[in-house]
DNA sequence: AAAATAGTGTCTTTCAGACAGTATTAA
DNA sequence: TTAATACTGTCTGAAAGACACTATTTT
């Protein structure tokens, strides 16, 4: 119709209701998960500012959006790696951050969840390996690692009083529905690996499932399922120099294999009650 | 730390990069499905205006922001809402429109998806018993059911060239994205039942899964594993009156159960080799 | 009468989970 | 030597899928 572009925005812009001027600001939250001591941790920072100053939060910060009528700015899975790597000081390219497995999780946009102006949050997932500390980086003073299980966090996603650690805005929920979604992914993907090192022992792997699930799982049982699931892993041949902790003989080297999903599935014990 | 929510709002403002400020609008798009004629259909709407002026694409609009520092505003489910009741012609709060199963499948933000500008469009899946037609509703001159198979979308969300009925933007992509949520969501939920009115019989259950899949599956199988689920559906004691289209008994009559999740899952047949 | 459909019965295979048992290692 | 651990074998019950079969209805 109108073979000039700007002559089309402001077309575009004319057609809409006035209220989509006020401003809306786009951000992205990071649940980052690992696996730290067997047990699951999300990295958290502090927050030093109002509100919510003193509380911690997700890592997350705006979208760079590029300007007005040019293709510029970042896309969304971009925006969560660059605060990801701000704040653990791993750079964007690095072979661990590379490794990372990264989904969109939600978006979160009640009024009023900022109590500032309106933000909509678009919530991603990362799965990672052990990595460093956050300190030993760049500018991340306030992040670190904190035990899930440290934030008392209950099935309906918020946190009952009496919380020591509590978390701002409604991460408290987004890191809820992030925990469930993971529990989940364990069940019918194989990303349980990338939560391992390139090379890893089945009771290593089992250790993963039994953090994010939260329960134990009967060792002998798990080491025949996962065996009989074509392309969950792979035998490297190898032999671990380490052992359990206890004794024991020492277990053989897998990685990952090329399946992506997983069939049939590893389904969480005991789900029957909690259907209805 | 500021008692004055407007100097805490400067502060918060001048913290972060200036590329904040270059605007992103934040829209809804939906994914609306519904069986009609025993085939999967979607409400698309036809493009008056450039760009992509004559395609088609979902219904979607920008979300009502709400001023700054206020908590004023739609939220995104509520846009998604009235996006699709304003297409429809059904008022928000029609019985149809309330039993509408809504869910999000995704939020979509690359730079460059809006030639005009940085869009973030947040995209909602609805799943709908068959509604009255958009043309008969209010001012959605433009919106109508277009069954699925006609747009010839591939498996990694494309219309290949020669395509007719072509879709704007990408979303073809993120209708994509919703008919495999669709697919994964009637393997372990009861959201089938969404799709039906009040009462419906095993064989129209079946309809819909073969609809949804794109495979027939085996009566007898279907509807004692069906019946075999708790909490899937409950009888009504009744029996329909209609039959199937070339004679047989009379069905029984059910009605949705009270299962969030099916247990054991229904899961789609022939998936082994689509797994790598 | 013929064909299609609703619903049930039965058999086979697969798989999850319980349990037992052997070999290997640390304490 | 004891205890923990890695792994394998075996059994049972649940469930999926193939197939057969009866009863009911339309054409």
């Amino acid at each position: 119709m109108s073979p000039d572009p700007r002559q089309d925005e402001r077309d575009f812009l004319a057609n809409y209701d006035p209220r989509a001027y006020d401003p809306v600001a786009v951000t992205v939250d990071v649940v980052a998960l690992t696996i730290r001591d067997g047990g699951l941790h999300v990295l958290l920072v502090r927050r030093g500012e109002a509100p919510f100053a003193g509380m911690s939060a997700l890592p997350g910060g705006f979208v760079r959006a590029g300007g007005p009528g040019r293709t510029g700015g970042e896309d969304l899975p971009d925006a969560a790696v660059r605060e990801l790597a701000e704040e653990t000081g791993l750079q964007a390219d690095d072979a661990e951050l590379g490794r990372l497995h990264l989904e969109q999780l939600g978006t979160y946009g009640k009024p009023g969840r900022d109590p500032r102006m309106r933000i909509v949050s678009v919530a991603y997932l990362a799965f990672a390996p052990e990595l460093p500390d956050p300190r030993a980086g760049g500018d991340a003073a306030g992040a670190e690692w904190t035990p899930v299980a440290a934030l008392g966090l209950t099935e309906s996603g918020d946190q009952p009083p009496g919380t020591t650690r509590r978390l701002a805005f409604d991460h408290a929920r987004i890191l809820s529905d992030g925990l469930e979604r993971a529990r989940g992914k364990l069940e019918y993907t194989p990303l349980a690996t990338a939560f391992c090192g390139d090379e890893f022992t089945i009771p290593e792997l089992r250790a993963v499932y039994e953090a994010v699930w939260g329960e134990e799982l009967h060792a002998g049982n798990f080491h025949r399922k996962v065996l009989s699931v074509p392309g969950f892993v792979e035998s490297t041949g190898a032999t671990a120099d380490r052992t359990g902790r206890r004794g024991g003989p020492r277990p053989r080297l897998y990685r990952a294999g090329d399946a992506r999903l997983l069939h049939p599935a590893l389904l969480r014990p005991g789900r029957e009650e909690l259907i209805r």
